[in-house]
DNA sequence: CGAACGCTACGGTTCCAGCCGTAGCATCGC
DNA sequence: GCGATGCTACGGCTGGAACCGTAGCGTTCG
């Protein structure tokens, strides 16, 4: 009668700790190999194999095969989005915890979430925009306001897919450690995306976590004020 | 290092066909008594009441005594929007076979979303919205046009808690039955609610599905156009 | 007060899924 | 071509969890 078998089929799929290990791994938004993968999750790769198999049976993971590589990569929006939501309400949850490791601190400053901006650098980028009203984030959902449109379109950010309708919403997307929204959807990508053309930005090898470069960080700065 | 396990975690909560029935069914919006949830879930009441201390346990659920009775609700809306997650997911999987049933067509028709409405009422009432510029909604994120508070407002709409910021913003909601989004949030919220107040619609007794009053049926094709 | 009801605690059974070892197939480098 | 690498298929083991029956506690009603 009700969608309920499907519902639970996917969460079980995300409710195993290998598996859920690779998901987050793959939060990251970078396509990763079954090895990589096995790495990250702890576990042998024939064990790997089998869970990136039913994952990508079921839609949730893309593949790509390349040598004798195979990278798998969320299936999309929706995947990451689910994960938000799973990670919101773990948060929420009874409180637990949490033993801090040194990468920790790395991944606490900058990181991606999927295609956009976490961490301090998150944040601190949406407070900003927010305080010069650049950005109207709510609860539930953000829009960019006109002179936010100005001030990122000087910045060269791309909005040719989220400028086809007429307004420009952003989603707001709850920080896992710093528990305060930061700014997700086609307008968080889109501003990600031009701090890494602009090399503002680079990518940790082998981790989700991101560096400032220092041109970077005069950038920030200078553009939105904000001290990293 | 991450925050894997607790994902895990959670998911595996909402990964058992029962639990997963139970949670489904609270997305009625009501709060429900243990036994209501173990006729829905199809398992004895014994294994009920194991899988709700769990839920409990995990902040899933909010629980209020009353006598006998234990009624169950989900713990807030950040859960219900998990769900929904997970619901679109599974939406966008591999395509399945679904039996249809009697009830289906009663839910299909109008039904709750935890606390806003879904079916084609739910969709119809966006569209109509949308068409008159009452509404924007996207893909991401949607507000409510000035026209349309003020629609709304006349309606008797109340927006106190959404109108403290200045914009009144609202999260579109993938409906289950239709693929396409309806009002979600605070804004979907506050107007199933002055629906219900007005008697426009009524709950069905033991579902989600609504039945849609003669005089709800009369002002929603005066006020929205909307033939049901 | 006794019976019925709603729910929970405990014990035992059953079954499934995660895990790895071994083996096998494609691809890359020399 | 040969070995090394990346990955997958199969088989057997094992731990854990879902499930129900029995039993017990608190509440309600006659």
């Amino acid at each position: 009668m009700s969608n309920a078998p499907q519902i639970a089929e996917v969460a079980s799929l995300v409710g195993d700790p290998a598996r859920a290990s690779m998901l987050v791994a793959l939060l990251g938004g970078r396509a990763l190999t079954a090895t990589e993968l096995a790495h990250a999750a702890g576990v042998s790769p024939q064990t790997t194999s089998g869970h990136l198999a039913k994952l990508h049976a079921a839609n949730l993971l893309g593949l790509m095969k390349q040598g004798r590589h195979r990278y798998y990569r969320l299936a999309g929006p929706h995947v990451a989005q689910m994960l938000e939501g799973i990670m919101n309400v773990a948060l929420l949850g009874p409180p637990r915890f949490q033993p801090k490791t040194r990468l920790d601190e790395q991944m606490r400053h900058a990181r991606t979430c999927y295609d956009h901006f976490a961490g301090t650098l998150g944040v601190g980028l949406a407070d900003r925009m927010t305080e010069r009203e650049l950005l109207v984030l709510g609860d539930e959902a953000g829009e960019v306001t006109p002179a936010g449109l100005d001030f990122l379109g000087k910045l060269g950010v791309d909005f040719a897919a989220a400028r086809a309708r007429r307004r420009v919403f952003c989603r707001p997307c709850i920080d896992w450690t710093e528990r305060r929204p930061h700014i997700g959807g086609a307008v968080g990508a889109a501003l990600a995306q031009r701090c890494f053309d602009l090399k503002w930005v680079e990518r940790v090898r082998d981790s989700r976590a991101l560096r400032i470069t220092p041109a970077g960080r005069r950038a920030l700065m200078e553009h939105f004020a904000l001290a990293i």
